[in-house]
DNA sequence: GTCTATATGGAGATAGAC
DNA sequence: GTCTATCTCCATATAGAC
């Protein structure tokens, strides 16, 4: 491990080590002296290399993703990819995912919580929308994905865990796009723009 | 406080203490000590009375709802009656709810958790509904309700923060509707029954 | 740059005196 | 029922060897 020249080593294994047990035991199961020994490197090395624990935290914790599935689809079917992506994530997001939300107490991992609710959830939908309800558009839609996540990861509905992936990406899908395109209705007044244009605000 | 007779003061003391300390900090934000201290009691009587910590989060940390107004509405605004109930949750619903999710590393948490999901959010609704698909449509349901609490508290959107009451029972409350009692559609194979018929699984 | 050894302060929990 | 003393484990920090 004390490679002159290398240097980086040891501060990769712990790196690594980090987001392995961050992910399984989240921010206050996961201890810096485990990490250590996960790393085969000395608790006091973690502190040396990120300062403190809340650091290395942030430093491994990072949830992103793909957005180009959203960029190129008709916005008629945003709903269902959405859930396509969420659904489709792997563990180690989905241990990410846990690991914000149940460390959310700290301040620091709340901020990071929001950044990602915002990054991963709202902004690619509303980079698609367009109109003064874009935004609220957006967050609504957001939320009900959230809600999926939440059932399925936090509350742990073992129920909807079970259930067929295509029939919650279709039923699921559908239900967002009510809020970003929302079917028109029977009676209308006149001069009500179409599609995404019943305002909400 | 150490009347004889009365006996169960410092216990109650603690009791009150412990509740608004974990509602305001966590599970882990709060510590023995600090629920102590708010009781005018020592450490160690904390646990003589409760056992551990966790037993004394357990005991303290409940959340309901009261059922009667979703019980004689008609079921076609079940949805908005739901985000009414959820959005009037007080403060000390609100953070229970926090604790119990943030908490739920700990595995009689995270039951505590499923059970309050099961018990607040999915059988009122699925008391409602009828037809082989009720159980699932309650959980989906549930499960957009749970976004909203996700977002709102969890993730803490500003702006649905900001936003006015009403247009989130409304527009949210009819979102949740589509899952449980879905409108008629233009075209219906012949002998599809009526409303909350069509097939979810 | 890397690591060992050690110190500090706070946490949950227990034993036993009163 | 109550409290003092104590145990173990944790995050964090520092001093100093290699």
């Amino acid at each position: 491990m004390a490679q002159p020249g290398t240097g980086t080593t040891t501060r990769e294994a712990i790196r690594t080590a980090a987001t392995r047990l961050f992910q399984e035991r989240g921010y206050a199961g996961a201890t810096v002296r485990q990490i250590a020994a996960a790393a085969g490197a000395d608790p006091a090395l973690v502190i040396r290399h990120f300062k403190n624990k809340e650091l290395l935290f942030l430093e491994t914790m990072h949830l992103t993703i793909d957005d180009e599935p959203l960029l190129d689809v008709p916005v008629e079917v945003l709903g269902e990819r959405l859930i396509d992506l969420v659904l489709g994530l792997d563990g180690g997001a989905q241990g990410v995912f846990l690991a914000l939300v149940r460390g959310s107490n700290e301040p620091e991992i709340l901020r990071r919580l929001k950044d990602t609710h915002e990054k991963v959830l709202i902004e690619p939908l509303r980079a698609r929308l367009s109109g003064p309800d874009a935004d609220i558009r957006a967050r609504l839609a957001a939320s009900v994905a959230a809600g999926l996540l939440h059932s399925l990861w936090v509350a742990r509905d073992e129920t909807l865990l079970g259930a067929d992936r295509s029939t919650l990406v279709t039923h699921y899908g559908a239900l967002i796009q009510h809020v970003l395109t929302p079917p028109l209705s029977g009676a209308r007044p006149a001069g009500t723009p179409s599609v995404a244009g019943s305002s909400f605000l």
